[in-house]
RNA sequence: GCGGGCGUGGCGGAACUGGUAGACGCGCCGGACUCAAAAUCCGGUUCUGGUGACAGAGUGUCGGUUCGAUUCCGACCGCCCGCACCA
């Protein structure tokens, strides 16, 4: 007899390494990561004739050490790469690293090392971190964004956008990030912080190099449409940062101004005020105009008031704070300077200093329509300007219809606006924008329409040493010349102190004097270099062709390889790091180094983090999990330190991070449970979108299902017998339960698996081990005939082949123990027979007036007929019916019956 | 304030276009094996009533559409995320 009565098997000595009653990981996890690299098995040619399939992660910063995070991001990768390399794909999936920034120079300040070294050390330490997961990287195509090799082409590309017109240098106000000492994008900036130092963000006036990435806004924001595969909320994340509007700019004539002589004087030299509007429809409610403190119009006004320069001088103060900004009261100071209304030269409008206007969207200036807009209205009512309903809403009648303190902006019926009565919004802002672009101011059309974009250029000047050198020579009599081609790369020095603040570069004694190429006189080399971003905004080409010397890109292996098909990373990058990889797909392609790629990647995924509970003592001091012990009663659970025995306070489950000491690390887990254990763990318990929280009892309960699977594979290979038989003609009832079992299972965690639901394409396979361990288990040896054997191996084969993206070495442990040829992670993606899954005989649910009662076995290809009268038959439903008539039967085909009274 | 998302057992979650609510896992309870423990295996586990077959209630709350609603619509409550003087 093969099986105990309980299922317990008894292991045949004979049969090769299964006999070991248990799997280890720490011996077969290493061996089968060097039987793959050796095959050199995951490395994908650029000549690879089957159907591509570009997955990527976002690659890590080198920061040390690989964390939960990685674990769980660069594991559903690779299921999708095993996956799809199943399915017949020529799969590119590269790794490398976002090398440059900041961390590194701050542990060059405190080590007194380089950092140089210490990133490199890092990445080798990470590397080996990655290869222990057994994910299957195409390392040969690796790539550092601080290796000279990556970031000549970036200096290249550079040059290409200047001679295109998409790089250029200004001089504006900028985020200083007082704690970096260096500059910051407006998507670097969080509530008016650092998005890494945490600082107060200062408001500066400095010569930077931007990216136009303005140029684009339009077709960013209409690509948004087209990038199906992406979720939902970054592109409205994306599409609200873009800020498209649609209005007209209207210039406001000056009028001569008799009770101030320094206005006056002001009114002489300037003749008009341009305001951007997008409710041009709401112009005859006009109560004043704004400009903001740093307008040229206030800077004119207020060079004869030193209470408006002080007023003005206030208002900066308080921009340099988002902080205040939230909070701050709606101020203004009136010019005395009045503008002539449009459409009314006798109508006057007070033109006002405000703090809440901003120079750097729309022209600085606007009119304000205190009945329409809350803004306005705050300002109005603090200054006694009044205000003029315009827009009546549908249910208000025009004559009784008042604002006091909430204006209102919905729709609504034009009133009080002379020509404009009656009109709809849509058609009054129709007809103030043809009327104004008729009537002429000057000898120009009086207003002109215009698109409007909140999305800002680029600046990517960073004061730091650890970045992409942007490669350009300041030459006195030259101005700004590009280093030549043939002179790059502008090499990074090596021999750079970090002892004092400021930027290394700028100090260094020789680095930046050279020659000016075009004249040849002393000049110096550009000492910022490259936000970061640049860097993560282009690495998924060059992985296509990262042995290309000459060029950025290869034509060809982009045309092969782009987009990427899935690509796999954090919601934190919504806007950063995706949009500004769109801007450079775009840009790139303009240049000619993109092809005709119009979008980086087709399918975007975010995953989401890994959390774990917090822990306190009773000082309130943070505690790492490894020094507690659990007790449970009941439902309620205990912690207590295991050194001293003292409770400790559960505190709420949090991202891991070291403050809070809530942190597990990988390679611990690794070391005790394997690699495949922890891959197992971060695709289960909750959906790949939502945060998984990490718990000990998770953790061991994928162990045990490692050493589950380990044994029932044994056991399905057992029954299955040392010699592969034909396919049996017939199959028993036993051997088409188990057949039934692994097809089902097959076509669900295909399904899962394309939809990115691991977790449920987990619980599949769980599933399928309880149904397999109890179909075996109710086998007496002597039924064991051909069909059961050819059953049992088939259904071995499909199980190994189910997890294999998920525990890849596992998987090979047990695909070699089994004797099948070849390796795993080289077998095709089973073929699923649905036939195998249909039933002669359904069980339908019967309801009483929606509610079920009853269960109705009846024939597959029985007629609605004839299931009608069955289920009316039934005794169940009989009785539920009371003695009442029965209306109708619905049947719905394969699903229900529903018998209405 | 504006925009978006989410509320399902003790817990994480499942339920594809409206069709058996609670798959699967964790925890808990009971049992087998064992001198004992671990490991393993078997059974139970939404709530209420009943020894029981069974009956009633049930997917944040209230209403609506429907033969039928976790799923669609409306209002409200709660939580989470993004943006925020953008004219």
């Amino acid at each position: 007899m093969l099986f105990t009565p309980k299922g317990s098997f008894i292991f045949n000595r004979l049969t090769l390494s299964m006999d070991q009653e248990r799997y280890n990981a720490r011996e077969a996890e290493p061996k089968w990561q060097k039987i793959w690299e050796d095959a050199a098995l995951f490395q994908t040619g650029n000549g690879d004739s089957r159907p591509k399939y570009y997955v990527l992660e976002m690659f890590p910063y080198p920061s040390g050490r690989i964390h939960m995070g990685h674990v769980r991001n660069y594991t559903m990768g690779d299921v999708i790469a095993r996956y799809k390399r199943a399915k017949g794909f020529g799969v590119l999936h590269p790794m490398g690293w976002d090398a440059f920034g900041m961390p590194a120079e701050n542990a060059a300040m405190q080590n007194k090392s380089h950092p140089a070294e210490w990133t490199y050390a890092n990445i080798a330490t990470m590397r080996a971190q990655l290869k222990s997961m057994g994910l299957s990287l195409d390392w040969s195509r690796e790539i550092a964004t601080c290796d000279v090799a990556y970031y000549r082409h970036e200096q290249r590309l550079f040059l290409d956008l200047l001679d295109h017109g998409f790089a250029y240098r200004k001089q504006s106000k900028v985020n200083w990030d007082p704690v970096d000492c260096t500059v910051l994008a407006n998507e670097q900036v969080i509530d008016g912080r650092g998005w890494r130092s945490g600082a107060l963000v200062e408001q500066r006036e400095l010569t930077q190099w931007f990216l136009k990435i303005g140029a684009f806004a339009d077709d960013l924001l209409s690509g948004l449409d087209t990038l199906t595969r992406w979720p939902e909320k970054v592109r409205l994340m994306q599409a609200n940062w873009i800020g498209r509007s649609e209005g007209l700019l209207v210039r406001f004539a000056l009028a001569p101004v008799q009770t101030s002589q320094e206005s006056d004087s002001v009114s002489d030299a300037v003749s008009e005020v341009e305001v951007y509007t997008t409710r041009p429809d709401t112009l005859f409610g006009a109560k004043f105009i704004a400009i903001a403190a740093d307008h040229p119009l206030a800077a004119a006004c207020a060079e004869n008031n030193p209470e408006l320069a002080d007023f003005i001088a206030e208002c900066r103060r308080m921009g340099t704070s988002v902080a205040v900004l939230e909070t701050a009261e709606k101020k203004g100071y009136d010019t005395g300077l009045r503008v002539h209304h449009p459409f009314d030269e006798n109508w006057l409008l007070p033109v006002y200093v405000a703090n809440f206007v901003l120079m750097d969207y729309g022209t600085g200036a606007i009119f304000g329509c205190p009945a329409h807009d809350q803004r306005d209205l705050d300002f109005a009512n603090a200054y006694g300007l009044g205000n003029q309903p315009v827009v009546c809403p549908p249910d208000q009648d025009p004559a009784t219809f008042v604002i006091t303190d909430k204006a209102y902006d919905g729709d609504g019926t034009l009133i009080h606006s002379r020509f404009l009565d009656g009109m709809t919004i849509p058609a009054a802002k129709e007809a103030v924008a043809k009327r104004l672009e008729e009537q002429t101011l000057g000898n120009a059309p009086q207003a002109q329409r215009k698109i409007n974009f909140r999305l800002r250029d680029w600046g990517i000047s960073r004061q730091r040493y650890w970045g992409c050198p942007i490669p350009i020579i300041h030459c006195e009599d030259c101005g700004i010349v590009p280093v030549p081609r043939a002179d790059l790369p502008v090499v990074l020095p090596k021999d750079v102190s970090f002892d004092e603040p400021g930027n290394p570069l700028d100090r260094h004694p020789t680095w930046k004097y050279v020659a000016c190429p075009q004249c040849g006189k002393a000049a110096r080399r550009e000492t910022d270099t490259m936000d970061t971003f640049v860097d993560s905004s282009w690495y998924f080409t060059r992985f296509t062709d990262p042995w290309n010397a000459g060029d950025p890109t290869t034509p060809e292996a982009i045309a092969h390889w782009l987009p990427v098909d899935q690509y796999i990373g954090g919601i934190e990058h919504a806007i950063l790091h995706l949009l500004y990889a769109r801007f450079f797909t775009r840009a790139m392609q303009a240049t000619g180094q993109m092809g005709e790629v119009r979008e980086p990647f087709a399918g975007l995924f975010t995953q989401g983090m890994v959390v774990h509970e917090t822990y306190r003592d009773k000082a309130g001091a943070w505690v790492n999990p490894g020094q507690l012990r659990f007790e449970t009663q009941g439902n309620e659970r205990r912690a207590f330190l295991l050194d001293s025995g003292e409770e400790v306070a559960i505190g709420p489950i949090e991202k891991m991070s070291k403050s809070k000491r809530n942190t597990v690390d990988p390679d611990e887990i690794i070391s005790t449970y394997g690699a495949d254990t922890a891959r197992w763990f971060v695709l289960t318990g909750s959906p790949p979108e939502r945060d998984v929280i990490w718990t000990e009892e998770g953790v061991q309960g994928a162990s045990k299902f490692v050493q589950r699977l380990w044994r029932l594979v044994g056991e399905l290979m057992q029954a299955a017998g040392s010699e592969e038989p034909a396919e049996p003609a017939v199959f028993g009832p036993a051997a088409s339960a188990i057949r039934k079992a692994s097809h089902g299972a097959l076509i669900k965690v295909e399904s899962d698996i394309e939809r990115l639901h691991f977790n449920t394409a987990i619980a599949t396979i769980h599933d399928l081990a309880n149904k397999l361990s109890a179909s075996i288990g109710a086998i007496e040896s002597e039924e064991i005939g051909a069909d059961v054997r050819f059953a049992c191996r088939e259904a071995a084969s499909i199980l190994i082949r189910l997890f294999a993206p998920m525990m890849p070495h596992l998987a090979e442990e047990c695909w070699a123990a089994a004797s099948f040829a070849g390796l795993a992670a080289q077998m095709p993606w089973p073929d699923a027979d649905p036939s195998l899954v249909v039933e002669d005989e359904m069980t339908l649910p019967v309801q009483v007036n929606g509610r079920k009662r009853a269960d109705l076995t009846i024939a597959r290809e029985a007629s609605e007929a004839e299931i009608q009268a069955a289920a009316a038959a039934l005794e169940a439903v009989q009785k539920a019916l009371e003695g009442k008539p029965v209306k109708k039967i619905i049947v719905v085909p394969r699903r229900i019956v529903n018998v209405v009274a």
